[in-house]
DNA sequence: GTCTATAATTCGATAGAC
DNA sequence: GTCTATCGAATTATAGAC
């Protein structure tokens, strides 16, 4: 969301204020309806075309800016997911709080939705995504999972859940599954997690 | 796979029922291309041209048997794909015997990881991928749970767990997940699928 | 900074010779 | 049935005027 100030040509030459771009407000529009339509289409469909569009500002403005299309999804999916801090979670809740921040982070950040659908199709956004779990997901199974070998298998069994409730909840969008609430799934999936996570091996 | 031997008999005028084609070999070559390419690269980088050169035909061909790149994948993901009846497992062993089935079914035939690639950024794959779920994880559900009115969420439930198992598995290859050993996964998800279709709501 | 015009590819689809 | 040649449309990306 936050383009980061850098410089500022347009701000005077005094050089006390690294003042806003002046096209701060225009890259922003175009990462968001980036994000928009990686999310909608995936990778190949959403062209940078119909972002520019979107974001009302011509499409060679996005290759100026962001080099190629390459560049415009980094940048657009650049945004740290951060998994709030879950080692304070009393070790019999860690499923269910698990579970409740990975819901509301997908509710409302479309950029996830993004990449799950670019990192089905996409090498790229394949191995982002693998990174964001191992940077998010293994150290929570590091500490909640008795064995600290084991917290790998865990933690890939923890993702298998929650992204396949991702995919069929944001991406297939199994109306079933849509209608749930997110205190149903957190009543569901929590415990499962939990013993993911927590279980001695079966 | 199959190259039916080609006899001479072309019942030709029938254009409905149509006997074994001279080049139904080479139906079969596109088709196996299709899937491979499909489930390698999805729909919109899955091209006609490079499914021909894998095919090792010319790609009007492949315009010519199956009209367009829809009509191909149609054709290469129509394979009926049957859940072995579970209806006989014994009540408290269907979450094993389903994701023992499933797994199977995953490892053997590459149509469907072709389509929930295709599925994560195509509509037409989303939908069909919604119709198998309907046709064989519905009733299941139906069977398997207390009250009946809960079925489908029972199923899209099971579905979160059983499609995130391929996800993470087949098509982003979480490393973790894919180490697992098949009795591993069913050792674990058996329970969670268990629990998600006879458990009663939490 | 913004936009017009266009280059350079690539793809799906078609026409027609053999 | 098979292939060559090509069309028409869409895309990314670039060059340059204002």
């Amino acid at each position: 969301m936050n383009d980061s100030a850098s410089n500022g040509t347009d701000s005077g030459t005094d050089g006390t204020s690294p003042g806003p771009r002046r096209s701060d407000a225009t890259r922003a529009a175009i990462l968001e309806a980036a994000r928009e339509r990686f999310a909608a289409d995936g990778y190949e469909r959403a062209t940078i075309r119909a972002i520019a569009k979107d974001a009302r500002i011509d499409p060679s403005m996005v290759m100026r800016y962001y080099g190629n299309k390459e560049g415009l999804f980094a940048a657009a999916v650049s945004y740290d997911l951060k998994l709030p801090d879950l080692t304070s979670a009393a070790r019999d809740e860690v499923g269910r709080a698990l579970v409740t921040h990975f819901l509301a982070m997908w509710e409302e950040n479309e950029e996830l939705t993004a990449m799950l659908r670019v990192g089905a199709t996409n090498q790229g956004g394949a191995e982002r995504m693998q990174e964001i779990f191992r940077e998010q997901l293994l150290p929570v199974a590091r500490q909640a999972c008795p064995d600290p070998e084991q917290a790998p298998a865990r933690a890939g069994l923890v993702a298998s859940q929650l992204l396949g409730l991702a995919l069929t909840r944001y991406v297939l969008r199994f109306p079933p599954t849509v209608a749930l609430a997110r205190e149903e799934i957190v009543a569901w999936l929590g415990p499962t997690v939990q013993r993911y996570l927590t279980a001695p091996s079966p």
